[in-house]
Order: structure tokens, then C-alpha cells, then sequence
RNA sequence: CGGGAUGUGGCGCAGUUUGGUAGCGCACUUGACUGGGGGUCAAGGGGCCGGAGGUUCAAAUCCUCUCAUCCCGACCA
């Protein structure tokens, strides 16, 4: 009897399987798995982390680690995709490496101890020491020196699109700064510097295509390096408002850079003369610029600041700046060539000076005193007393004190001048970085030992590039791009779907019957179409279709279709208009096709 | 890692001050009505209050520890 009963069950599943066409059952709203929430949930931030959850394209699992939902899964497939076409567009092949990752390899680029916390380490059942990989230079590195020897193999430029995990110390803001996440990195291989600006040209190229084919406002900047090292580098900045990074643009020239690399022009800066004798003033209890220049009757860029910092080549110096700047740390560092700068702690201040934290000043210090450029011009400011609640007025350099060494060392900010070009000013920006792009040069080949054979039979070091792109990441940062307040609006390229066909009510048999007509002509045209057949009210439907921001909207209702027409709404811009049954398909192709159209290489 | 906050059905929250054995809205199930912007009515199901320990006749509520999550900071003297 049981074996009967498999049997015929077997028997229902085949009839089933051959009746229903894949299509038929993913892209019906009632049959798919969308799970919408009419509320935003609590410890969601930013509206991209709002948006993804309240439209069902991901759920949290832990922090900073996100499942992909089904309607989320499909935006990021689209964006690798792109990813993928302009890579091989660009000459690069796909490879995949794994996660887990030997320590060995990290010891060898001596980044086991470099990296930190950010690494998570573990260790396998035989108590072998491995990382979960947050980049990939050592494998890739480890295949290419066992592989390549000979200079005929070269160029070579190999990419993954895999998950990567870094530790962030604080991840946030959902998909932007997760620990696990979904990332292109691409390694190239030439035996030259010349052959390495020429690969690292082609990806600059492929990587605005990509972000152009995604229908991104964005800027292509100069940027440090970091940690990941190397000689230059850019960063794909999408502007948006909520970006975590600060860059600048010139408006008059082409220049771009992080805030972090931004070059300010300083022209040529004299010193005035001292017109002030220099006085010991009490100022009790006023520490931060603000109030020491509220209670002296000054303006902040009147004061000088001094900072005292601590190297990783345990120099302890002070820093001078104007009252009312930033001092850019990354500039500092590279100015230093050290690995790290911190401003001192407050013990090592008082040591130093003499005094508590706020009253720092280069008059007597015993250290080494550097400043930006900006405060060789300056005189006649008020300094800090190196003793508590004292401050200088009348204070002048060369005089009263010794500046060792001058060079840009403060965040640039919106008007600064350009160092590029003659007048032009800096604009400034938020982005969210989602690519960025490393001219390595030989780090890693050398302490790797990857190495070819010339045409001369000659041992070089590889020249190498890097270049990531964060893939959840840029959908993510595409919907801070494109939102209101009813939901997201993603573009074409990477909305999960380009149409929805809203039938209104489903219990009406002229409109199921119009709604399953249209939806199977647009999926015979290739189009991606869902259609939503739930028997939902209408306020419903618009509203999980606002949410969830199909760039695409056919409405199907009794109304119009007495005329024998149906409405589309166009997401971005909310425009209405009425079409035909027979001229609304060419319509959508027509509109979906514009919508994905992009001529690589502009 | 420092500071702040929060953990109560799937989601959003109340209840904690003043201990008395868990509630609201949404969602969900069933039925009916309704059908162009989150509709109405009726009847239901679901949590032992992040976890552990303690105080007490009695703990979501008080105490201790712990875990998790979110925000700010970790450069601006």
C-alpha cells in the first residue's frame, strides 16, 4: 500500500513539475517570497539599512551579517553581473578563492600581526592557525609565484566575486559596513611600472563603466592608500548624504580627492612681522579653542592650535595649526613616514607640557614642533601657556618660538584652493565609497617572492594592482541615492525586477484575465515581470509597490479597462499615463530598454 | 575599547517608578462584506517578558552577573 502511495505521488509531481514553467512560479507576487514591513524597525538607521529590511531584500542575523532574501539576492546578482561584464570587457578573468584562509600565507606578508583585531583568526581541528580572508593578496599571490615564471605570461589580471569577512570594529548602517559581505577584488600581474599603470588604467575604465551601467551619480577621487599599502590609488565615490567619507572636487579643473588626500594650494607664504610683545594671560578653566577664544574676544582663527602626538616611532611632537582647522592625520602620517599617528593621551601631554590637556603651546616645548603651511603666515596669536589655565597673546614664530618643518597637514575644506590648477576652488562632497583601486607596485611580490624572468633572463618582482568593488554595498548605496518617502527607486540595472503588473482585483475575471495576458507577454519578451495576483485591496498593492520600487508600473483595474486601457506609473518621478492594451508592451520595452542603455567607454 | 541606550508574540510599542502571575496596534488564521492608496465586522491562534543566579509567600518589575543589539566616540587640546 505505501509503495502505491509514493508512487502516485511521484506520479502528481512529474505531471506538476512538466505543467509549470519555472517563470510561472517565481513571478507571481503570490507565490513569491517578498516579506514587506508596513514599520521600520527599531535599530535600523539609515534608510538604505530601512528600506532593504522593510522590502524584504534582507533580514540581520548578527551584527554587521545580513541574509540575502530572495528580491535582495536579485539586485545583487544584477550588480555582479555588471561587474563581471566590464571585467571581462576589461581583460580580466574570473577565478574564486576560498574564505578560509592558512596563516601562513598572512606570515609571510607579515600581515598575521599587522592586520589586527579585524582578522578573524581560528584555528582547525589539527590546531593549525587559519583567517577568514578580508582580501586576498596573499592566495592570489601564493597561485601566481607557483605559476607564473616567465614574463610571456604576463599581463595577467585575475578577480573573484566572493564573500569576504572583516571584524569591524563597529560595523553599521546594515549592508554599508557589514563584517561579512559580498566583494569584487580583482589582482593584476605585469612585469613593469609601465605595464602596471596600464592595467591599472583599464580598471579605472571598467570601474566607471560599471558604476555608470548602474545609473550612479558618482566622482572618481584620489586616495591614500592605507593599509592596504602601495603607491597611489582612487576611490568610486556614490554621493549621497549619509556617506561616511568627506572628498572634495575642484571646480575648475578635474581634480578629485578624499578629504583624507586633498592637496590644498598654499601659494607662497610669508611671514608678517610681529607687531604684539607677547603676554601671559589667564584663562581659567578655558581649554578648547571655542572658549579660549570667546574669552579673549577673538575669533578661533586668531588662536593656534597645538596638538601633541604620539608616533609609532615613539616620537612624541607637537603640531601647530590654525585655530579653526582639522588636522588631517593621514597627511601627517605619510609626512612622518610612520605607521601611525595618535594624538597623545592626556598623561603624556601633561608630561610633555607641563600642563593639562588644553593648554599646549609651542613657546619652551622641548619636542619637535611642525605646523601646516597655513600658520606660516600667521602672527600675533594666541597660544597655549604649557601651564594650567595660561595662555599666550602676542605670540610670534621665529621669535618667540621655533617651527621645525612646514607642510599641508589640515583637512581640506569647501573653498579651499586647488593645487592643480590656477583659482579653481574645492567643492565638497559626501560619498560612500564603493570602489576602490590600489597601485601595489612590488609590496607583496617582494616579500612573497613572486617573481618572473625577463626577456633579459633577469629575476623581477611582479608589478601589481589591486581593485575592489563592495557589490552589496553599491546596491545599498544605490538606494540612499535613489529614495522617498514611500520607498526605494532603484535604477533599471539593478531593480530586482523592471515591471509590475498590479492586478487590482483578482475576483474580476476581466481583469485576472487582461493582468495574466500582459504578464505573459512580457515574459515572452524576456522582460522581468512580477506580477502581483494577491488578493489584496488595492491601497495594499500601491503600497508594497512604492516600497519596493519596481522602476516599472502597470496598473490593472475595471476602471480603465471599460476604455480598454491600463495605467503606467513610471517609479521615479511618479509620472501617470494611460495606454492601450495593445501599445502598452512596446511602451514598457521601449522603457525598460532605455532604462538599461549604456555605451561603455564614455 | 570608552560613553550612552535598549532587549516584552513576526514588526512597532505599553507595563518596570509603587512586585500580585502579561497587554495594545499591525501582521497571522477562519468566515462574511468590500475592491483605485495599508477597508469593516465577527470569531480565533501565538509570548511566560534576552539568559543565569539571587531576594521574596509572590519577580517582566528589585539585586548581581552575563549575553545581544543600536547610537556616539576612539584625531580636533
Amino acid at each position: 500500500m505505501l509503495f502505491y502511495k509514493i508512487q502516485v505521488n511521484f506520479h502528481h509531481l512529474s505531471i506538476h513539475l512538466n505543467s509549470l514553467n519555472e517563470q510561472e512560479i517565481f513571478m507571481r507576487y503570490s507565490q513569491y517570497f517578498l516579506p514587506t514591513l508596513k514599520e521600520t524597525p527599531a535599530d535600523a538607521e539609515v534608510i538604505s539599512h530601512q528600506l532593504m529590511l522593510r522590502s524584504g531584500m534582507i533580514r540581520k542575523v548578527a551584527a554587521g551579517i545580513y541574509s540575502y532574501l530572495p528580491f535582495g539576492l536579485r539586485s545583487l546578482r544584477k550588480m555582479e553581473q555588471i561587474i563581471r561584464e566590464e571585467m571581462d570587457r576589461a581583460g580580466a578573468i574570473e577565478c574564486l578563492m576560498p574564505m578560509a584562509n592558512p596563516a601562513e600565507l598572512w606570515q609571510e606578508s607579515g600581515r598575521w600581526e599587522k592586520y589586527g583585531k579585524e582578522l578573524l583568526r581560528f584555528k582547525d581541528r589539527k590546531s593549525a592557525d587559519f583567517c577568514m580572508g578580508p582580501t586576498h593578496e596573499e592566495v592570489i599571490t601564493d597561485i601566481i609565484r607557483n605559476t607564473v615564471s616567465s614574463y610571456r605570461q604576463l599581463p595577467l589580471n585575475l578577480y573573484q566575486i566572493q564573500t569576504k569577512f572583516r571584524d569591524e570594529i563597529r560595523p553599521r548602517f546594515g549592508l554599508m559596513r557589514g563584517r561579512e559581505f559580498v566583494m569584487k577584488d580583482a589582482y593584476s600581474f605585469d612585469l613593469d611600472d609601465a605595464g602596471a599603470d596600464s592595467s591599472y588604467a583599464k580598471m579605472y575604465q571598467a570601474y566607471r563603466n560599471i558604476f555608470n551601467r548602474c545609473g550612479l551619480n558618482f566622482r572618481s577621487v584620489e586616495a591614500d592608500s592605507g593599509a592596504i599599502g602601495g603607491n597611489f590609488s582612487h576611490e568610486f565615490m556614490v554621493l549621497a548624504e549619509s556617506g561616511e567619507d568627506g572628498i572634495v572636487s575642484c571646480d575648475s579643473c578635474e581634480y578629485a580627492a578624499n578629504v583624507e588626500k586633498a592637496e590644498i594650494a598654499y601659494g607662497d607664504v610669508e611671514t608678517p612681522a610681529a607687531t604684539l610683545e607677547l603676554h601671559k594671560v589667564a584663562t581659567p578653566g578655558q581649554k578648547t579653542i571655542e572658549e579660549v577664544a570667546v574669552f579673549l574676544q577673538l575669533s578661533p582663527q586668531q588662536l593656534v592650535k597645538t596638538l601633541i602626538v604620539q608616533t609609532s616611532a615613539d616620537e612624541i611632537l607637537a603640531v601647530l595649526l590654525r585655530g579653526d582647522r582639522e588636522l588631517n592625520m593621514i597627511k601627517l602620517t605619510n609626512l612622518l613616514d610612520v605607521d601611525w599617528v595618535l594624538l597623545a593621551e592626556d598623561d603624556v601631554v601633561k608630561q610633555t607640557t607641563g600642563a593639562p590637556t588644553g593648554f599646549a603651546g609651542p613657546i619652551g616645548l622641548k619636542i619637535r614642533v611642525i605646523a601646516d603651511t597655513e600658520v606660516k603666515g600667521l602672527a600675533d596669536f594666541v597660544v597655549g601657556g604649557n601651564a594650567i589655565d595660561v595662555h599666550f597673546t602676542g605670540a610670534n614664530q621665529e621669535r618667540d618660538f621655533q617651527i621645525s618643518q612646514f607642510s599641508d597637514l589640515r583637512q581640506a575644506v569647501a573653498g579651499d584652493p586647488c593645487s592643480r590648477c590656477d583659482g579653481g576652488k574645492f567643492e565638497k562632497w559626501r560619498g560612500i565609497e564603493v570602489g576602490h583601486i590600489f597601485k601595489l607596485g612590488v609590496k607583496y611580490s617582494e616579500a612573497m617572492n613572486a617573481t618572473v624572468l625577463d626577456a633579459d633572463g633577469k629575476t623581477r618582482p611582479l608589478v601589481m594592482g589591486c581593485y575592489g568593488i563592495g557589490a552589496g554595498r553599491t546596491v545599498a548605496a544605490a538606494i540612499e541615492q535613489n529614495h522617498d518617502e514611500n520607498g526605494m527607486i532603484l535604477p533599471m540595472p539593478l531593480a530586482p525586477f523592471q515591471v509590475l503588473v498590479t492586478m487590482l482585483n483578482p475576483k474580476d475575471d476581466l481583469v485576472r484575465e487582461a493582468a495574466e495576458k500582459l504578464y505573459q507577454q512580457l515574459l515572452d519578451l524576456n522582460i522581468e515581470v512580477l506580477l502581483d495576483d494577491r488578493n489584496e485591496r488595492p491601497g495594499i498593492k500601491f503600497k508594497d509597490a512604492d516600497l519596493i520600487g519596481i522602476p516599472l508600473r502597470v496598473t490593472v483595474g475595471a476602471r480603465n479597462l471599460k476604455e480598454g486601457n491600463v495605467e503606467l506609473k513610471i517609479r521615479k518621478g511618479g509620472t501617470m499615463s494611460m495606454f492601450s492594451l495593445d501599445e502598452i508592451t512596446p511602451q514598457l520595452q521601449q522603457l525598460v530598454d532605455a532604462g538599461l542603455a549604456f555605451e561603455p567607454g564614455k
